[in-house]
Parts: C-alpha cells; sequence; structure tokens
RNA sequence: CGGAGUGUAGCUCAGCCUGGUAGAGCACCGCCUUCGGGAGGCGGGGGUCGGAGGUUCGAAUCCUCUCACUCCGACCA
C-alpha cells in the first residue's frame, strides 16, 4: 500500500499497536486541515457540533439490542465497579439519548448534530495503515425529523455536502449505492474515491469521469453503485457508458426511520398533542482514512504531492547552503516575511547536501518548494518549484514572496 | 476466526541448522572534504538477542510456554 509506505517514510504517523496510530507533526496537520474542511461544511449545512464520550455504558447499547448484535468489533471492558462500558464503535444510542432528553417538540426540528471523535472497531484484521485502522477519527452526524419527507431533505442535504466537502479537498468522491449493513435503514450510499488499491468493486456512468467536481447537481443524477447493489439488467446506463473501478470508501450516508427512535423511545410532541417518532439519518466521514486516501490517490515516484487545500504547509523553504552568509540571511528574511504573511512555511535549515534536501521536499510533498543557494543568489534570483507540474523558475525574492503570499 | 511467517542496535537484516566473549548496511555523534538532485574518508557511541521457564559447564542458537507484530483468506458503516 503506497499511501502506507509514503506516511511512514515522510513521518506522518507511527503504528503504536496493530492499527492504532501516533500522528506526528507533519501527519497531525495535514489531518487538522482534514477536520476544519469537514467542520466548515458540516456547519455551513446547518448542522451543530457537540463531543460525545468514546466511552460509554452497556446499559445505552442495551437499550437499542445492538450490544449483543455487535459483536466482537466492539471493544468490552469493565470499570472499577464492574460495570460493563465499551468504546464506542458509532454513536446512534449515545446521540440518540441525548435528543430524547432535550428536544420535544416538533417545532424544533428538523435537528442534526454531529461531531468529530475518535472511534474504535476491534477489526480482526486491520491493514492499509490509517485506511483501515482500529482507532480513527470519524465524523458522524445524525438528522431527526418530524416524518419522512423531512429525513429525505436532511439526507438529500448530506448528499450535496459530501461531494462539496471532498470536492474542497481536491477529491472527486462517487456516491455508490450501497448495503446499509448493519446500521438498517433503506437509503444508503457510499462515498468512494477512485483508486487501484480501493476495497470495494463499484460500477458508474462514464459521464462521471468527465464532470466537474463542482457540479454537485450534474454528479448526483448520474447512476453509480456498489458491487452489491450493481445490476446491469436495470442500471439504465448503455454498456459502452458503464464503468467497473476500485474505490476507496471515505464517507456514508443512512437513512433508517425510526429503528433507535423507537427502540429508545425518542419521540416529540406534534401539532395535535401526539407523540410523534422521530425519522433519523446518521452520515460518517472517515477523517484519518482521507489521510491516506488522499495521498493514494496524489502521489508519484518521488513522494506525496499534497493537494493545496490539506498540505501541512504551502511551502517549503530551501536554504541550500546553511551556514553560507548571504544564504542565511536571505532565508531567514524571507521566512520572516512569509511568516508574518500568514504563509505556512516549512523552513529546511538543515546541514545536508543539495541532493537530500530535495529528496525530502519531494517526499513530503508541500505544494512549493522556494530554494535559496547561492548560484541563484548571485544572479539575484531564487527558485519557486511546483509539486504537482515539477516545473520551476527562476525570479526574483519579491516576485517569489508576491507569488506565495497572493 | 482459519492458514503462513517474523521478533537480534533507531531502521532493514545476517548470525540459529552444527551451542563457546553479538555482527553488517543505513541512521546517529566528532573531525576532514565546501559539495545545486539522497557524496567520500577517518574516528566514535549504541543491543536485558520480545518475555518466562527448561536442557547444558556454557543458550541469540536446542526444548516448552507466552506475548507482540506482519502477510493470505474469511469478516466489515
Amino acid at each position: 500500500m503506497i499511501s502506507h509506505q509514503l506516511s511512514l517514510r515522510a513521518g506522518l504517523v507511527r503504528q503504536t499497536s496493530a492499527g492504532i496510530y501516533a500522528w506526528l507533526p507533519l501527519g497531525l496537520r495535514v489531518l487538522k486541515k482534514v477536520e476544519r474542511i469537514v467542520r466548515e461544511e458540516q456547519d455551513r449545512a446547518g448542522c451543530q457540533e457537540v463531543l460525545m464520550p468514546t466511552v460509554q455504558p452497556a446499559e445505552l447499547w442495551r437499550e437499542s439490542g445492538r450490544y449483543d448484535d455487535y459483536g466482537k468489533e466492539m471493544l468490552r471492558f469493565s470499570d472499577r465497579h464492574a460495570h460493563e462500558m465499551l468504546y464506542g464503535p458509532t454513536n446512534e444510542e449515545m446521540i440518540t439519548d441525548i435528543f430524547r432528553q432535550y428536544v420535544k417538540s416538533y417545532r424544533d426540528l428538523p435537528k442534526n448534530l454531529y461531531q468529530i471523535q475518535w472511534k474504535f472497531r476491534d477489526e480482526v484484521r486491520p491493514r492499509f495503515g490509517v485506511m483501515r485502522g482500529r482507532e480513527f477519527l470519524m465524523k458522524d452526524n445524525y438528522s431527526f425529523d418530524i416524518d419522512f419527507d423531512g429525513a429525505k431533505r436532511s439526507y438529500d442535504n448530506m448528499h450535496t455536502t459530501y461531494l462539496r466537502t471532498f470536492a474542497r479537498m481536491g477529491l472527486k468522491a462517487i456516491a455508490v449505492r450501497a448495503d446499509p449493513g448493519a446500521i438498517g435503514g433503506s437509503l444508503s450510499q457510499e462515498f468512494q474515491i477512485l483508486a487501484e488499491t480501493g476495497e470495494s468493486k463499484i460500477f458508474y456512468d462514464a459521464e462521471l469521469d468527465s464532470m466537474d467536481v463542482n457540479d454537485i447537481e450534474g454528479t448526483r443524477a448520474l447512476y453509480a453503485s456498489a458491487e452489491e447493489k450493481h445490476d446491469p439488467a436495470t442500471c439504465g446506463v448503455p454498456p459502452d457508458r458503464l464503468r467497473e473501478a476500485r474505490g476507496i470508501e471515505v464517507g456514508h450516508i443512512f437513512y433508517f426511520g425510526t429503528k433507535y427512535s423507537e427502540a429508545m423511545n425518542a419521540t416529540v410532541t406534534g401539532p395535535k398533542g401526539e407523540a410523534i417518532t422521530v425519522e433519523m439519518g446518521s452520515y460518517g466521514i472517515g477523517v484519518s482514512r482521507l489521510v491516506g486516501a488522499i495521498i493514494e490517490a496524489s502521489h508519484d515516484e518521488k513522494g506525496i504531492v499534497w493537494p493545496e487545500p490539506v498540505a501541512p504547509f504551502h511551502v517549503g523553504l530551501v536554504n541550500l547552503r546553511v551556514g553560507d552568509g548571504a544564504c542565511d540571511t536571505a532565508a531567514n528574511e524571507i521566512y520572516e516575511k512569509l511568516q508574518a504573511a500568514g504563509v505556512e512555511v516549512l523552513y529546511d535549515d538543515r546541514e545536508e547536501r543539495a541532493g537530500v534536501k530535495f529528496a525530502t521536499m519531494e517526499l513530503i510533498g508541500l505544494p512549493w518548494q522556494l530554494v535559496i543557494g547561492p548560484r541563484g543568489l548571485a544572479a539575484g534570483v531564487v527558485e519557486l518549484k511546483s509539486r504537482a507540474s515539477g516545473e520551476s523558475e527562476e525570479i526574483s525574492v519579491e516576485s517569489a514572496l508576491a507569488r506565495l503570499v497572493g
């Protein structure tokens, strides 16, 4: 798995146990950027952020019946009072519990609550680095509506929000019809990033390949399905336009109606004073998995090629000759100016040979490299190189700064 | 959960078969070389050999147990 190899070589993460990772400085910056984009789009879609505990009491899960259904994937343990506890693999029960305690009237609906929190699923076989870890960071949100029409609107709203979220990360996600699995329910779609190494097989209309990621409506209209739900006879796509590919699942949206609200008695009072069991949906985005998926979708033989919005730094400043007065002065000045302008800059002031520094910069894949060397300085120029295109140009310090700040 | 492996220096691994004072490359530290695409030379530091028992005069090496990790498969919001 190339993304995992690059993650280790670039020092993004360190495995501490099977499927459990420590996030190192560079990797954490990426994780935070992904998290921020997800959060901004959730807020924009009208969701409200909460934060629920990672450790949950078994009683909640007994109420929904899932304590027995979930199986060994759930990490269970007891506290000192012999109370049965678990490390949350998901949060339907807890959010339903919170909802039923505070929301009493149909006038408070619709409501959509989300959190970005660590989950734990005791996978039999963790693999692919952070893409299939046991502990992972996930954005999960839950919608509450008065009826099916409302729930459908919430579902569609999340559909749009997800496409927008992934597009902002430089990713093209395909929303495929999916099996709802253990969550239950009828409406269900997975968001897949195309990658040869993906775990899921998908089928989709070739028109999607040429579709702009920002054309949300156009994208939504086209056919795409997970292997399990695909039927060549009824999909409606001409055979020559049907594509088969592999994908990495980075998001999943579900409508499941009253499965949990009924079991846990989550009702609101309706206009006529009657008790109405709320219609729910849940929606997940694998935040930590996205870090791996982005690398899988964006790298070359030299290393990672970060899309700008999630890059750990905007520019890597390379001082080719540390200890040389002119180089040090120029590099330090540029560093100060970039910092002052709010540009995220990583300054390589190691006493290493040029080749080592270039190789490191390519590996960690920052969008821009600004190279300061004695040869260029003598001619009054520095080198500005784009990681994605590989093109570099020798320009004055002033124009380089203008380009990076602007 | 079935099957197959691997645990020896920070990393990758040799040594184990055939027991006898723990090695290499890379990384790290110092000096030299001043070197714009992962240099070279000299010197140096670093390991309870995953853990516990056992056999033996003597165990990284043989035996038993145990723990961890990896890969293949099944499983999987």
